[in-house]
DNA sequence: GTCTATAGTTGGATAGAC
DNA sequence: GTCTATCCAACTATAGAC
């Protein structure tokens, strides 16, 4: 583990933080912490980042980029219905599979929220959700063969705030099939607005 | 102020929590923080009470209480969509005039994740919020002389979900436009769910 | 590069004077 | 009831040995 190239062990710290702050919440994120966690002291953290903040916002980064990777889709559809019903599914599996996971995002939100050193992390998580949500939409509409009334923009964005509050609703009241319901409905109503008789391809 | 009954006291004291925490976030309301804002001596909060967690248990329960009295209505509407949209946008207009308590808010809810002591508070203020939910839709049914094709209960589910997700998108974007403009198509596909010829009077 | 040691803060909690 | 004084723990950050 030792003499490692720099790159290598941020990503070993911030692996570390992230282990830390998944399982015990941002504020047991501590530097010590993750040093403990990482198995080095605690002069190998402030040699690797500038400061706590610093550390923070490249966990923050971290957990962007982890929530793109893990969306994975079904077999191709057959109508918008089904493409976005397949679709928010898939998106649900991948964030209740992971409660610490998700609990930590909103933590990083709210942190990001009250620490202007965070800041650019709240804005550029809520970005990347936002286009991904905007290329399944626009997938999904080529799938079924339609496309949407509104602006893909604006959808995705509406499709986001659906699932973060659905998501805090889950991680408080831990009712699974409601949430799942709650999506279900949301995606029919998604259907709908795809307009059936437009043909793109 | 010296010589308070208890009760006159816990209740400075919260209120001062209140203003520390919403100004500075939760973090920021540490028993020293507290005391300094009351204008009290250390000592005096823990006398008041036992620990830190009650203080904060306290706080989150004003919260709770301060919520459900803040919506004010509009006139009397005439159809569930008016009704509805009007409800919609008299919670919108008392959450987002305070950005400072709706952050609070959703910083306590996941105080109350990661803190088994405080974990009461984010399912009260939870059901709280739900249940004054149920009773502006069975309000609004019955001003339009109509009911809900699913069980209030239900709605009222989604109906909080969808507000936390859309204030916490504002939260990070500011999009007030857009935020209402969200809440005003979820209102219309709520009243798309009253069953239009039914009347319960 | 990695470690130990330590400076300097801050916060929770209590004891004891008044 | 209220205050001051104090203890103890945990944290960020840095300095300097190896």
């Amino acid at each position: 583990m030792s003499r490692l190239p720099m790159a290598k062990r941020r990503e070993q710290l911030v692996n570390a933080a992230l282990a830390v702050a998944s399982r015990d919440g941002v504020e047991a994120a501590t530097v010590r912490a993750v040093a403990a966690e990482a198995g080095v002291s605690l002069g190998v953290v402030h040699y690797c980042f500038q400061d706590k903040n610093e550390l923070l916002r490249a966990m923050g980064e971290a957990i962007t980029a982890r929530n793109v990777e893990r969306v994975e889709f079904g077999s191709p559809p057959l109508d918008a219905r089904a493409a976005v019903g397949n679709a928010v599914t898939a998106i649900w599996d991948s964030m209740s599979a992971r409660r610490g996971d998700q609990l930590l995002a909103f933590e990083m939100t709210l942190s990001a929220l009250r620490n202007p050193e965070l800041a650019p992390v709240a804005t550029a998580q809520l970005e990347h959700e936002r286009r991904l949500a905007e290329d399944l939409l626009v997938e999904a509409a080529a799938a079924a063969g339609t496309d949407w009334g509104v602006p893909p923009r604006h959808l995705a964005r509406t499709c986001v705030a659906v699932l973060d509050g659905v998501a805090l609703a889950w991680l408080v009241d831990g009712d699974d099939r409601a949430a799942r319901a709650d999506l279900a409905q949301f995606a029919d109503h998604l259907a709908q607005l795809a307009r059936p008789g437009v043909q793109t391809a």
